[in-house]
DNA sequence: AAATATATTTAGACTACACTAAAAATAAGT
DNA sequence: ACTTATTTTTAGTGTAGTCTAAATATATTT
């Protein structure tokens, strides 16, 4: 299986996950940053391959192999970002990328190991869930901190955008894994939140708060 | 750079190591298992790029930049050589394919950081030198077991023969890197050496004495 | 239901890298 | 020096992956 076969199953698994349907074409383009033809091609050589299902003009879905070779990508993705954090130092926003490259090589024996090395870890820096050795995904519940009733108080157990900037500007507000975070107040006009964050009181958009994940207390 | 131009680039580097003149050719066909217009073909790339000097029909060395970009290649090669051993319990026959891959990862901080992390190590599981930062190669006098005189003694510090077959056979032997070992007596016939290794005696082809690099006591 | 807009696929072209076969240059042998 | 052998380069082809532009299918309006 070559990078790019990789990167497009990566991607549909993805998708699949946030819409729970068929992928659309133009939707893998988006995310992939390439064009919807390229999109067609690659989804033909991924159809004769046996990893995702495909009928022209309806879309793809992942195979059973195709979605166990999706998941032992995210698998390696997230546990090389684990050990980029845990062991070299790196910071939650920086390991993405590096991630990106690491997660196509190529040993059945590296990833175990490294897993082992790292103690198994269940979820990554992100605090999204780490796929085990049978492609088996532990799934959490937890729910947006924009989708809080007032009062009700939790912790911090994920991220729903990773991207750099949004990444340090919780790093700047002291918002991290474990965080514990009480919500108190909806400022009505523009939506903001006045939350509590480890004893400190502080307004957050609700764009910001619609993308950390909480687990309710 | 692609992963191509730098294995072509590596490829390079390590016949001028050995041979110390221009490199033909076929010479890089040879190690990189592919066909001479198809090294031709990636020369003139390399050339375009002021990797190599190139002149039709004589062979290629490389430009400063060239040995730099390929000095990298090979410290990042022989640091995952050593995370591999040291921090995932690989053995010394097992990690030379999966560093082939985890070379061409591209990150100027992942790559210090790991060196740090192992503690920057100058040398590789195999003996071999790590090219530091800025791509200074310490280089430790040793020579090969089969050159020694019989009487001498000294340690081994590193095997030319890096094969999986081989290190097996050495593994088998109880040598490692940091044996002690003395040359006791040369059987003419075959030209084998007896030799005590750390206190056991035995007898080891020339072939095998000439892929074994010790550094006299 | 027809017209329009959007999504998707096809057709054709391009780059990177590899190959085979043939041509050209260099090296070796007599 | 001339012939032969070897090495290297060129020419032409193929595959993987990408792109643009055009054609076709599906979705949305009116
Ligand atoms: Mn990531
Ligand atoms: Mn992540
Ligand atoms: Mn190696
Ligand atoms: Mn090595």
């Amino acid at each position: 299986m070559t990078q790019s076969e990789e990167n497009y199953l990566k991607a549909i698994y993805h998708l699949t996950t946030i819409t729970d349907t068929d992928v659309s074409t133009n939707a893998i383009a988006e995310t992939m940053e390439t064009k919807a033809s390229s999109v067609t091609d690659m989804i033909k050589k991924l159809a004769e391959k046996d990893l995702v299902n495909y009928k022209k003009y309806q879309g793809v879905s992942l195979t059973v192999k195709g979605s166990l070779a999706a998941k032992m990508i995210v698998r390696k993705h997230r546990l090389w970002e684990v050990f980029l954090v845990e062991k070299l130092d790196f910071s939650w926003d920086e390991v993405h990328d590096v991630a990106e490259q690491l997660e196509h090589i190529k040993s059945e024996k590296l990833i175990n190991k490294l897993a082992d090395f790292l103690g198994n870890p269940t979820e990554d820096p992100h605090g999204d869930p780490i796929p085990d050795a049978n492609g088996d995904v532990q799934k959490v519940e937890k729910q947006l901190l924009s989708e809080l009733n007032i009062g009700q108080n939790g912790i911090c157990v994920g991220v729903k955008d990773t991207s750099s900037e949004f990444l340090k500007y919780l790093d700047k507000q002291k918002i991290s894994l474990g965080s514990q975070i009480e919500f108190l107040e909806r400022e009505e006009f523009d939506l903001s939140l006045k939350i509590k964050v480890d004893h400190t009181i502080l307004s957050i958009s609700n764009k910001i708060a619609s993308n950390i994940f909480m687990k309710l207390n």
